[in-house]
This record gives structure tokens, C-alpha cells and sequence, in this order.
DNA sequence: ATAATTACATAGTGATCGCTATGTAATAGT
DNA sequence: ACTATTACATAGCGATCACTATGTAATTAT
């Protein structure tokens, strides 16, 4: 029940590391080497904090993790402002799959999605930090349903269009492609592969990778 | 350097248990929860056996995942004959998308790809166990890769068309509905999933399912 | 100055990790 | 029967796990 957002306390001992860094940092060994499989100790080394001061400022490993997944998994407000103000719902998945093609392969990040490789398996203990994952995915998905239901209601899409299937799709794509980048994939590859699975979105296509 | 097929001792008190049941046991075990992730403790759970004759029988923690993953991966052999004996690479790769749909949500196995998610991530420990699993992919992306270029060869497929392109497509949408599996879509959400994402692949279409 | 408060570094806690030493049971060869 | 061989069950190895008790340093309030 701790606030996220912790009101500056007024007396004591100031805290001698930056509370924002740190959670980047473990965000991205979590990122590297996932949720069960960074140890605590990978965490105080990554973060240049000891062990005490992390359990002091986040609670405790699970806390921590979820913090940084919410703060790094992507504002859906931000998503959902995107697809709101792309032409069409295709275009906006074009756009969002190319963003996860170069955040994949980006070098300021590790190889593939801390959404997708994080807590893709994990034991019993951690399946609320796999739920919460889960639940991310959902809020994606859902915003994607939401903008195709607009189009198909706009007549830019078939009226037959399933938008949950397209959704799916999409979400799989964009998934799948931080299993190739962890695989050694390079930008143009997962570019490439974007534009592809897109040619089987219905609606006018802006370029074609596959051939030519 | 032990031989998996172990010639069989001519003395000693034999086996008590089924080494092969034994295997799968664990093959499902680390499905489920994940190769680092799952103990030597849930494994004798899984396995009915002790700790000492997982050593004896398998080796060690590794050997024993290398060996269920070498078993329960799919023959390339078996993927490869299936891919010859198709009629076009299209043809093969959908009824193995559409295989991969099935499995993930089969219920004798847990849900999603052993290979997608059992080493999706984890510590430096287990790289070579990733790596294991990266190299069964690429073994699959090959067989796509060489029977796409058969059909261009052929002049079934465009002469532009970029075989990697088009199999990594398929690599990506395949293993990204594991994720899709894990988070709870049925077998026809992926069945769905795997001809939408057809679509995108040059060539006539058998079926599609995103509209009518 | 002194008290109150908060964060620090050190050093550990019990639990579980992967793995194995040890002695015994069960088989085959002689 | 006896030896050799292999697998068994029990028990426990050192290392690491997530986490914390304790005492001290650094700050604000009075």
C-alpha cells in the first residue's frame, strides 16, 4: 500500500542513490536475464545499491519488478493516443510493430521484449509477476480491438473483419520477434518481418518487404 | 559422451523405472515452469524418482532438459520430410503453424512452445541451454528457408521473394502464440491467428479466416 | 547541542539450490 | 554360495537464494 510516488519525507538521512536509475537498471537486468533468474545479488550489482537500501526503497524483488514493468512496459495513454490519432488502424499497428522491430534491436536495451522474455515461464511463487505480464499484453490487445472496431464501424474495414483475430495476430508478430532478436535477428530482419505479417492485414498496404 | 541410447548393462540390479516415461515427465516439467526455473526437487516430484538416479540415468540438470528438448522438439528429420512432401512451402508452412496452434493448446501438454518459453530467458548459467534452444529454431528456419527457395526455383513464388523474410515470418508468428497460448487464447483464436497471419505470405489462399 | 528520523554498511538469517557420499538392495555371472 | 555390478534410499554437502537484524552515519527539527 506504499506509495509509488512517496512523499519527501521532512527529517532524516537523505537517500544517497537516484531512486529512478536504479529502477532503470534493474529493469534492464531484469530485461536481460528475466524475473526468477536475476538474483538479488545480480540487482545490487546492476543497480549499485546494497541489498537493504533496494528492500528499503521498493519493497521487495516481486515490488521492484512490477514497478519497473509498469513504468517501462509503455504508458497505455500513450498507446492509446497513437492509435487514436493514426489514419487507420492499420497504419497504427504497422507503426507499432516497427517500434518493437527497433526497441528490439536497439543497443541502449537488451535483445528482444522484457513483456515477452521477462516471465515468459516461471514456478508457482511467481505467477502473479506472470499474470501482471499477462495483464499488460491485455491492455495492448485491447486498445488494437478498440481502434479496428472503429475502422470496420468507419467502413475502412470489411464489416466481417474480426477484430480480436487481427489483434491476436498482430500482438503474436510483434511477440514472436523478441524470440528472433534474442536469437541474433537484426533490425532490418525484424523490419522486414513486420512489413510482411502485415500484408495479411486487410486494407491497403504501404510498401511490401518480402519481395522486390 | 555418454550414449543416450545407452547399450544395456549385462549386471546389476535393473532400473525401477521407466526411463523414457520418465523423460517426459520432465520434458512437461520444464514446459511448464521453465528450465532454470523448475528444481531438481520439482523434477523427482515430476519424475517419481529420487535425485541420485536422475544423476545416474540423465546426468545432470542440463543433460536431462538437452535430452527431453533433443526428444521432444520435433525431428528435423520428420519436418523436413513433411515440408518435401508438400505441395508448396505455403502449404507446409501453414499445416505447421497450424500443428504449432494445436499443440499449444492441447491439453496433454501445458499450454504454449516447450521451445518458445522453457529458455526464453535466464542467467549466464544457462546460456548454453539457451543457445540449445536457439539452434533447434534455426534448424526449423532453415528447412523453411530451403523449401521456399525450392518454390522460386520453381517459379511457384516470385523470383524478388526473400526466402528469410518469409520464414522468419512464420518463426515469429509461430513462436509469438506461445505467448498468446500462455495468456489463455483457445486453439481456434490460434487457428485463427495462423491463417491471418497466411495472408501475409505471397501465393493462392485456402481459407481465410479474419472476414465471413 | 540534542532529539528524532531516515538511510547506510556489515553481517548474517533460515530455506532452498544443484548435486553427491554412503550404505544397502537387487540382479547376473561363476 | 559368492563376487561383481548396478540401482536404490537416506542423508547431507557447500553454495546461493530472498531477505533482514543491528549498529552507525547523515540529515532536519527543536
Amino acid at each position: 500500500m506504499k506509495e509509488p510516488n512517496a512523499p519527501r519525507r521532512k527529517t532524516g538521512r537523505p537517500l544517497s542513490f537516484d531512486r529512478d536509475a536504479a529502477l532503470e537498471k534493474a529493469m534492464l537486468a531484469f530485461w536481460e536475464s528475466g524475473y526468477e533468474t536475476t538474483s538479488i545479488s545480480d540487482l545490487t550489482a546492476a543497480m549499485g545499491v546494497t541489498a537493504p537500501s533496494i528492500y528499503a526503497a521498493f519493497g521487495d524483488k516481486k515490488q521492484l519488478f512490477l514497478e519497473a514493468l509498469r513504468r517501462y512496459a509503455g504508458d497505455p495513454a500513450d498507446l492509446e493516443e497513437a492509435f487514436a490519432k493514426a489514419p487507420t488502424a492499420r497504419d497504427a499497428v504497422i507503426r507499432m510493430i516497427e517500434g518493437a522491430a527497433r526497441l528490439y534491436t536497439g543497443e541502449a536495451t537488451p535483445k528482444g521484449c522484457l513483456l515477452a522474455s521477462a516471465a515468459a515461464t516461471g514456478s508457482k511463487a511467481a505467477t502473479d509477476v506472470r499474470n501482471a505480464a499477462t495483464q499488460e499484453r491485455r491492455v495492448i490487445r485491447a486498445i488494437m480491438i478498440r481502434r479496428i472496431e472503429i475502422d470496420i464501424e468507419a467502413g475502412l474495414l470489411a464489416p466481417g473483419t474480426k477484430p480480436m483475430v487481427l489483434a491476436d495476430m498482430a500482438l503474436a508478430v510483434t511477440q514472436g520477434m523478441s524470440v528472433l532478436a534474442r536469437d541474433g535477428a537484426d533490425q532490418n530482419a525484424l523490419l522486414a518481418v513486420a512489413h510482411a505479417a502485415m500484408n495479411g492485414w486487410p486494407g491497403p498496404s504501404a510498401g511490401d518487404a518480402t519481395d522486390g
